[in-house]
DNA sequence: ATTCTGACTTGGG
DNA sequence: CCCCAAGCCAGAA
């Protein structure tokens, strides 16, 4: 099928934008309606060890129309990490109630509640 | 090529 | 509750 090296005009490894990218958006889409998990979590998951910024880093870089269900990922204390760009943490939020997550005063989630157990790592 | 700038978490003061 | 430092990727300017 596909030459597996050296074709003049195909690259010896595929130009994937980012491996760390792609292994964090597989991890979020895994996550199921109505269930969360934090940056860390999904850094762990991803196989990325303690580094949970890079979560944050990929999600932020996903084009408005890509499959992943970004705002099921919640910072750790179970909030919604504030967004720079205005609305962009409002809009998770209303995402987050759609699918039954609900937030208390200070808005804050039940983590011991909704957040998601895979059973496979 | 260098610099800047974000969706984080943990441990400590 | 607040503040600080470290760890470390990628796209834009």
């Amino acid at each position: 099928m596909l030459a597996t090296r050296g074709a003049a005009t195909l690259p010896a490894v595929p130009a994937r934008r980012s491996d760390l990218h792609a292994r964090i958006h597989a991890v979020v889409r895994r996550i199921p309606r109505g269930r969360v998990a934090t940056y860390g979590q999904v850094a762990e998951l991803a196989g990325l060890g303690r580094q949970p910024r890079l979560v944050g880093y990929a999600l932020a870089a996903l084009p408005d129309d890509a499959p992943v269900p970004w705002h099921r990922v919640v910072n750790a204390q179970g909030r919604v990490s504030p967004r720079a760009t205005p609305g962009a943490d409002r809009l998770q939020r209303a995402l987050l109630e759609r699918e039954g997550v609900r937030f208390d005063r200070s808005g804050r989630l039940d983590l011991e509640r909704h957040r998601w157990r895979p059973r496979r790592a």
